[in-house]
DNA sequence: CCTATACATCGACGTTTGTCGATGTAATTG
DNA sequence: CAATTACATCGACAAACGTCGATGTATAGG
């Protein structure tokens, strides 16, 4: 069985997962051409604000899912595999 | 891109597996020894009370990430793996 | 510098979630 | 059928979440 503290880390990347638009956007990133992609890009595909799509990032990088570089005036994220992969492994 | 159906219902399986006490009754049922386990014996392990881990598997019997079946007085559950496997080859 | 642009943060709001005590329901036993 | 047991459901509450308009911050160009 699982302990407080594993439970409790996992228990956020899966949260990270839980959002729609969330997984849309993780989607989007995984699919794209140079497999990374600009911030002012997700907001016409997701639908939501700026602001929002801002929110939501955030918390996908936080959870390690996807990483987020800033060059210049544009900020560019790129999907963690190794991070995924952790992930499927819990699910054995 | 994910469509908004398949992020939907993929998000609402995620946000079962987003709960930290979830995660703990999961993997002990995971754990068992017959491969199934009674309600009755979740509440120690847990920690939570007998409405809470009613509460708690309801939504992982919903996510279908675990099978629900009533024998005389008592319940027992087991971890559909099917289901695991189909939310492992999401995170590809 | 001043302006424009890209993104983050803040503040507020309604909604959803986790929790538990109280109560309901179904199955077993005498 | 009355009492007991195992589990589900209800009602209430505080905390967390998703959302957006307004505002802050950093970088680039003239």
């Amino acid at each position: 069985m699982l302990d407080e503290r594993d439970a409790r880390e996992l228990a956020d990347s899966f949260a990270a997962l839980s959002d729609p638009i969330r997984l849309r956007l993780l989607s989007y990133i995984a699919a794209s051409e140079h497999d990374e992609v600009c911030a002012c890009d997700l907001l016409e595909p997701s639908g939501r604000t700026q602001p929002t799509v801002s929110h939501h990032m955030k918390i996908l990088v936080d959870a390690g899912l996807v990483s987020r570089e800033k060059r210049g005036l544009w900020v560019w994220y790129r999907v963690v595999p190794t991070r995924l992969a952790a992930l499927r492994s819990v699910l054995r």
